[in-house]
DNA sequence: ACGCCTGATGTCATTCGGTGTCATCACCTA
DNA sequence: TAGGTGATGACACCGAATGACATCAGGCGT
């Protein structure tokens, strides 16, 4: 029986990804997730608040990593190279590996609305994690908003750059990149 | 009996927003919000799509209020004069007596992490809204996506002002003001 | 006045997400 | 070898959401 075998949660991740990609979220019950996964509904729902958060390993990390990133920074910086610090330390984790995996997930995310909402309820919870660490550092309202969303914004435009099918670039070269032609944005606006 | 009555969809929303607002969101029922609207559950989801879609009713005609506002600009207008003529044409909206309602609505939706996710969603189809609308008076990217998320931040600052308990302003000013803070913080990003 | 058509509503049954409760099992330790 | 502990299963239950069909009010033409 399944009982007790190890890595239950990414056995669960993996199944859901899976039967997500073959037949559709919405076409995809949690008890068929959970029985591929040889465990039951009820163990679902012990590592997973619902069906959506199966897809969504890993944000508190990336959120901790953007945040000691821009505490990181020397004491000097500009906002803008706070946040580009910030996308450099986050970049070691985008790694090969992990790019198959992000491929796979991204059409799934995108075909279904209920998981665009979580996707940017995890977003906004990023940029108020960069918001927090960039006032954290002096910066003041409303720099700080504007930056932390800006850090998003360039962080989410070299994620759906590295997602690219024929893309081969590194991420943290496409993240510094997708900063830079915000910053050069900024003085296009009257 | 109920049948027949008109308004049943103001009725409704009506319902429901007192309910939320007395009992909460998760302890309040559809079929209870039918009842007090004098009508049943499975008319309900033939008004609204889901439980959270009665708490954003007039999101697309605020959609639409921006980009025709956009679309209306002055064709020498910078990104930024256009999102400010946008922001002025939506505030016919906001007057008076719409304040109430948002200020019982508010708390309601921030106490609620899905109604918190509905709302991202429908703030991000607004930016896709202002997005297309400034790409077609032909601001290229990336400065594009920058005025539309920009305009949004102003947009959502200057409502939390004005539905803040003391504020007797009106919305038009509190959106200008809000689009010049920003305006004048993308010089501080370095 | 009568009957018909149409759209809005009610009724019923069903699926599925999500949760509480308790039993059960594997492993560890004394 | 007997508990103890933590993870899992089994079961019941609630509520959101949807499909199928019945029903009712009002408008319209005759």
């Amino acid at each position: 029986m399944g009982r007790w075998e190890p890595n239950a949660r990414e056995r669960l991740e993996r199944a859901a990804l899976d039967l997500f990609t073959e037949r559709g979220y919405d076409q995809t019950t949690v008890a068929e997730i959970a029985e591929r996964a040889g465990l039951t509904k009820r163990t679902f729902f012990r590592y997973f608040a619902d069906k959506r958060e199966v897809l969504f390993g890993g944000q508190e990390e990336l959120t901790r990593l953007f945040s000691e990133g821009i505490a990181g920074t020397p004491a000097g910086a500009t906002p803008f190279q706070a946040v580009g610090g910030a996308l450099d330390a986050v970049a070691a984790v985008f790694t090969g590996e992990r790019l198959a995996l992000a491929r796979q997930r991204q059409p799934v995310v995108a075909a279904n609305s209920d998981l665009l909402e979580r996707e940017l309820l995890k977003r906004a919870k990023l940029v108020a994690g960069m918001h927090d660490a960039l006032a954290a550092r002096g910066v003041g309202e409303p720099t700080v908003t504007v930056a932390a969303e800006l850090g998003c914004l360039a962080f989410g435009t070299a994620f759906h750059r590295w997602v690219e099918a024929d893309n081969r670039r590194e991420f943290g070269a496409l993240a510094v990149e997708a900063l830079d032609e915000l910053r050069a944005a900024t003085a296009d606006l009257g």
